[in-house]
RNA sequence: UGGGGCGUAGCCAAGUGGUUAAGGCACCGGUUUUUGGUACCGGCAUUCGGAGGUUCGAGUCCUCCCGCCCCAGCCA
C-alpha cells in the first residue's frame, strides 16, 4: 500500500473513501479515477463545491486522477458562458483537471453507435408514442406499465428508423429510441427509459451536426466507461438510476466497469441552492448578478471575499453521508473567520463617523504611529498610521449615558485609540436637533503606543482614523440572502428574502494606505468583521465588501438585556 | 399504499456486537488579551426514531411499527 493509499489520522473517513479503500485492497481496480460532471447551464454554488472538493479529493487521496466533464448532451439549455465560468470557478477552488478536459459531446459518436448495438441486440426500439402517449403507457408509481404497440418492431426495422432519425428525417419529438427492459418494473427508472430523442438545438459545441441527442441515463455512464472513470459518483437523486446504469454497463461491449455511488448533496441554510432558484434570483433582479456576494454561487463568494480555502474547509468537516441535511452556514462562516483571522492584514475603518477633537494636541501636528498588521502573524509586520488633532470614530463607541458595562468611551471615561494614545472625553456637542455632531477628548502624551508608564488601565480599545489623513470610501454590508434558515418552508420562498440583506455605507473613513488596495484582497476592519476590496472600486472611491462581521459578545449582551 | 434511500445532541457527524456513545459548529461558563476579536480551559446524549426479540453483552444482529426524502422529463 502506498503512502497516499494509507488513511492518516487528519485524513478525511467516509463511507465512500471506505469503498475505494476497499476496492484498492481488494485488487477490484488498480488505481482510481473520478471525474466531476456539470451541466454547463447555470454557475457553480458551493453545492457544487462538496463535489468538487470530494471527487477531487478523493483523486488526490488515493493517488489517482479526477477528470472535469462537462455533461452536455442537451443542447437546448446549455451555454459557452457556463462553461467558462465552470473552468474559473473550479480552478479556483484549487483544483486542476491537468489534461483531463472532456466533454459528453465528444462521445457522441461513439454512444450512437452503442446504441446501433443495443438495437440489434433487441434490448431498443424505436417508439412512434407521443411524449404524453409514453407518460400514460409508463404507469404509475403502484400501476405497471404498458408496452408501446412499436415494441416489438423488428431490429431490422428499428435499424433503419433509429438511422433516420439521425439524418434528420423526423421532426422534433416525433420517435424516440427507448431501452427495452421492464414494463412492470417497480422501479419507474426501468420501464424502457427513453435513450435517444430528437432535438434541432444549436449545441454549443457540435453546433448542428447532430439532431439526436443521448438522454442522460445513456450517456453518463458510458462516457464514465470511456474514461476508465472507476468511481462514479453522484447525488442521492440518482440512487434509483443505477440499476439503469448497471444495466447499460452490461449490455453494452463498454471498454471498462464504472460503478455508480451516491451521497447527500449539500443543503444550507439562509440560502437556496437550487439551479432554478437561482437563476429566478438573478433574471428577476432580486441580486446583481450571478456574482453578487449575497449567492452562494462560487463567484459570488468569490466576490464576497470568501477564501476558497475556507469553503475546502468547510467541504471537509461537513462530511459525506448519505442522509438529507441541511447545515447550518454558522459553520461555514465559521471556516471563513478561521481562515481570514490568520491570513488577513488588520486595518482601521470608521463606518459611521463621529468626529472628535483632541484639544490639547497641538493644531497641524501629524505623528505618524506604528500599527501591527496582523497579530497572528508576526511575518505580516507593521504599517504607519497618521495621527492627528482631529479624528473620526465610530459612532457607537461613544454613549452619552452608558451603563456600567460599556467599556467605551462616555462622559469623562477614558480609553484606548488602538495603536495611539489614551483620551478623554470632556465635552459633547449637539447639534440644534440635539443629535451629538463632535467630542472633545484630551489625550495623554504619556499613553502613545496605547501603554500607560503609570501602570493605569483602561477598560476599551477602540479604532479611529485621522480626519484630514482619511480615504473616504464605499462600503457594502451583507447579510443572510435570507431571513430564515429554510426559505419558502412556509409560504412563498421570494417572501423570505432578507429586506436588508444589502446596506450601502457611503463617506466611511479609512486609513489612507487602503487606496491602493487591489480588488480580491482581504483584511479585517478591526473590531468589525473581515472585507474585501471589490472590482467596482476606483481612483476616487474604493469600495469594499464586508465578508462576515467578527464575533460580538457585546451585541450579545445588550440582546439579552433588552430581552429581559 | 410499487421501487429506492435515510433516521445518533439545536445543526452536522464518527461508530462495522465488548471498557465511561469520537469530533466539529452552535450554545453556556471561565482565563488571557492594546480588536468586547483570537487563543486557551470547562460544561453540553445514562442514550442512539419507537416497541419487542436474539445475546453474558446491542447504536451496531432479527421482527414489527413510526417519520422523512427521491423516482411517474423526450432535464441532469
Amino acid at each position: 500500500m502506498s503512502d497516499a493509499e494509507t488513511p492518516t489520522d487528519d485524513a478525511p473517513r467516509d463511507f465512500i473513501r471506505d469503498i475505494v479503500h476497499a476496492d484498492l485492497e481488494a485488487g477490484s481496480v488498480s488505481g482510481i479515477v473520478t471525474r466531476f460532471p456539470p451541466e454547463p447551464n447555470g454557475y457553480l454554488h458551493i453545492g457544487h463545491a462538496k463535489s468538487i472538493c470530494l471527487n477531487f479529493g478523493l483523486a488526490h487521496d488515493f493517488g489517482g486522477r479526477c477528470h472535469l466533464r462537462f455533461d452536455d448532451t442537451n443542447p437546448l439549455k446549455e451555454e459557452m458562458e457556463y462553461i467558462d465560468s465552470i473552468q474559473e470557478d473550479v480552478r479556483w477552488l484549487g483544483f486542476d483537471w491537468g489534461e483531463h478536459l472532456f466533454h459528453t459531446s465528444d462521445y457522441f459518436e461513439q454512444l450512437y453507435q452503442w446504441a446501433e448495438v443495443l438495437i440489434s441486440d433487441g434490448k431498443a426500439y424505436v417508439d412512434d408514442l407521443s411524449a404524453d402517449e409514453i407518460r400514460e403507457y409508463r404507469g404509475t408509481l403502484k400501476e405497471p406499465g404498458r408496452s408501446s404497440p412499436f415494441r416489438d418492431r423488428p431490429a431490422e426495422e428499428n435499424l433503419d428508423l433509429f438511422r433516420k432519425m439521425r439524418t434528420g428525417e423526423f421532426a422534433d419529438g416525433e420517435k424516440v429510441l427507448r431501452a427495452r427492459i421492464d414494463m412492470a418494473s417497480g422501479n419507474i427508472n426501468m420501464r424502457d427509459p427513453v435513450l435517444y430523442r430528437i432535438l434541432r438545438g444549436h449545441h454549443p459545441r457540435t453546433g448542428d451536426q447532430w439532431c439526436v441527442y443521448p438522454t442522460y441515463d445513456f450517456a453518463h455512464g458510458q462516457s464514465d466507461a470511456i474514461e476508465s472513470i472507476t468511481h462514479s459518483v453522484c447525488t442521492l437523486e440518482f440512487e434509483g438510476h443505477r440499476p439503469l446504469y448497471d444495466w447499460l454497463i452490461e449490455n453494452l461491449p463498454v471498454p471498462t466497469q464504472p460503478h455508480q455511488y451516491e451521497f447527500a448533496r449539500l443543503e444550507l441554510t439562509h440560502t437556496v441552492l437550487s439551479k432554478r432558484k437561482l437563476i429566478h434570483l438573478v433574471r428577476d433582479g432580486h441580486v446583481a448578478g450571478w456574482d453578487d456576494p449575497r449567492l452562494p454561487t462560487l463567484s459570488g463568494l468569490r466576490r464576497r471575499g470568501v477564501p476558497a480555502a475556507a469553503i475546502r474547509d468547510f467541504a471537509a468537516r461537513i462530511g459525506v453521508s448519505k442522509s438529507n441535511s441541511v447545515h447550518e452556514i454558522a459553520l461555514l462562516e465559521h471556516c471563513v473567520r478561521e481562515n481570514l483571522n490568520k491570513a488577513a492584514e488588520r486595518r482601521m475603518a470608521v463606518l459611521d463617523p463621529l468626529k472628535v477633537v483632541i484639544e490639547n494636541y497641538p493644531d497641524c501636528e501629524t505623528e505618524i504611529l506604528e500599527a501591527v498588521n496582523n497579530p497572528e502573524d508576526e511575518s505580516a509586520g507593521t504599517r504607519n498610521v497618521p495621527f492627528s488633532r482631529e479624528i473620526w470614530i465610530e459612532r457607537s463607541d461613544f454613549m452619552e449615558d452608558p451603563p456600567k458595562k460599556f467599556f467605551r468611551l462616555g462622559p469623562g471615561r477614558e480609553v484606548r485609540l488602538r495603536w495611539a494614545y489614551f483620551i478623554t472625553c470632556t465635552d459633547v456637542i449637539k447639534d440644534p436637533s440635539g443629535e451629538i455632531v463632535e467630542l472633545r477628548c484630551t489625550y495623554d502624551p504619556a499613553t502613545k503606543g496605547g501603554q500607560a508608564p503609570d501602570g493605569r488601565k483602561v477598560k476599551g480599545t477602540i479604532h479611529w482614523v485621522s480626519a484630514p489623513h482619511a480615504l473616504d470610501a464605499e462600503v457594502r454590508l451583507y447579510d443572510h440572502l435570507f431571513a430564515r434558515p429554510d426559505p419558502g418552508a412556509e409560504g412563498d420562498w421570494l417572501d423570505d428574502l432578507a429586506p436588508h440583506s444589502l446596506e450601502i455605507r457611503h463617506g466611511c473613513k479609512l486609513e489612507p494606505d487602503l487606496a491602493t488596495f487591489e480588488p480580491g484582497r482581504t483584511l479585517q476592519f478591526e473590531r468589525q468583521g473581515y472585507f474585501v476590496a471589490d472590482p467596482d472600486s476606483t481612483v476616487d472611491t474604493p469600495v469594499f465588501n464586508r465578508t462576515i462581521g467578527l464575533r460580538d459578545s457585546w451585541a450579545k449582551i445588550q440582546k439579552k438585556a433588552g430581552g429581559k
